[in-house]
DNA sequence: TCTGGGGTCCTAGGACCC
DNA sequence: TCTGGGGTCCTAGGACCC
């Protein structure tokens, strides 16, 4: 719910702000639990992660002891509960995790996977958002059933190689490794108004701000950056985007805030009211790295 | 009900090179 | 002046995840 709208309905209530300094040190730590019972580990945003336990059990029951003493172990150390579901692949562990909530446990074996997700509405499947579960809609497809039985001819048609990958994973079959996520991709902040605005000293006040931030984290990881992207929304939500690569990589808050500056100008002529504006830095490079770049 | 902020990946078109 | 085919990089937009 949107807090505007919270707001609305329950003006008596407490409103704290987010503490996400707080939430990434409690994620950190928690992953680091996880970490140790998983053969092969991927984190998953900031409170989810795939843990490929193969290596260590010989059966689900065994899986069941491993995530039982996980639970435990979060608890005893964070006293937070925590959901796991646990399937032959990343797909089904993941639909199963969210099966029961909160501090739930939930296993599906190989055989009993089509029958699981049958009923299911096909949004619970993977990359299945709010526009693909409209457009399948459209298609007489609901569930996760009725995908199963779909031509997936026709699916490959109307969604691409994503058609083939609905067509398989509404099997249950889902071939993906469990991964190390590598290296970050991009370092962003983004920013909504509390009211839009056309005042733009006030703006480009801001985008520095923005810069200051970004510059903040890339110098902390050592990191450096080529592309930089301007993002702008205004009030009645049309949203765009301008990048621009730099010819060498660099870490400087000059750099940056002069390449945004000159982004941001493209659309300052139209006297728009902006709702938000986001900064972006890409084409990452660590400083091991930046020496061969040279 | 008008919808926050931090990310990743994919696609399509165009520039440019050989 | 018009024209091939293969490849890479850049840009803009969109869908999805938490």
């Amino acid at each position: 719910m949107p807090i505007s709208r919270a707001w609305k309905l329950c003006p008596g209530a407490v409103y704290l702000p987010p503490n996400y300094e707080l939430y990434t040190k409690v994620s950190n730590e928690i992953m680091c639990i996880l970490r140790k019972h998983a053969g092969k580990f991927e984190q998953w945003g900031i409170d989810e992660a795939f843990l490929d336990v193969t290596p260590k059990v010989r059966d689900y029951a065994e899986a069941e002891g491993v995530a039982q003493q996980i639970k435990d172990e979060i608890y005893e150390r964070q006293k937070l509960t925590c959901s796991i579901g646990i399937g032959p692949n990343k797909l089904v562990a993941k639909i199963a995790s969210d099966h029961r909530k909160p501090n739930g446990l939930t296993i599906v074996r190989e055989q009993e996977v089509e029958a699981f997700l049958a009923p299911l509405p096909v949004r619970k499947l993977l990359w299945v958002g709010r526009k693909t579960e409209q457009k399948l809609a459209t298609m007489g497809i609901k569930t996760i059933g009725d995908l199963a039985h779909y031509d997936p001819a026709i699916l490959a048609e109307g969604f691409g190689v994503a058609g083939t990958q609905f067509y398989l994973m509404s099997h249950g079959i889902d071939k993906s490794e469990v991964e190390e996520r590598s290296q970050t991709k991009s370092v962003s902040r983004d920013i909504t108004f509390e009211e839009d605005t056309s005042n733009f000293e006030f703006v480009l006040s801001i985008l520095d701000e923005l810069s200051t931030e970004i510059i903040k984290d890339i110098q902390a990881y050592g990191y450096y950056f080529r592309t930089i992207t301007f993002k702008v929304r205004y009030e009645n939500f049309e949203t765009h985007t301008r990048s621009k690569t730099l010819p060498v990589i660099t870490n400087s808050l000059q750099d940056l805030r002069k390449t945004a500056r000159e982004l941001m100008q493209y659309y300052l002529r139209q006297g728009r009211k902006i709702r938000l504006i986001g900064l972006r830095v890409s084409n990452l490079a660590s400083v091991k790295e930046q020496k061969t770049l040279f």
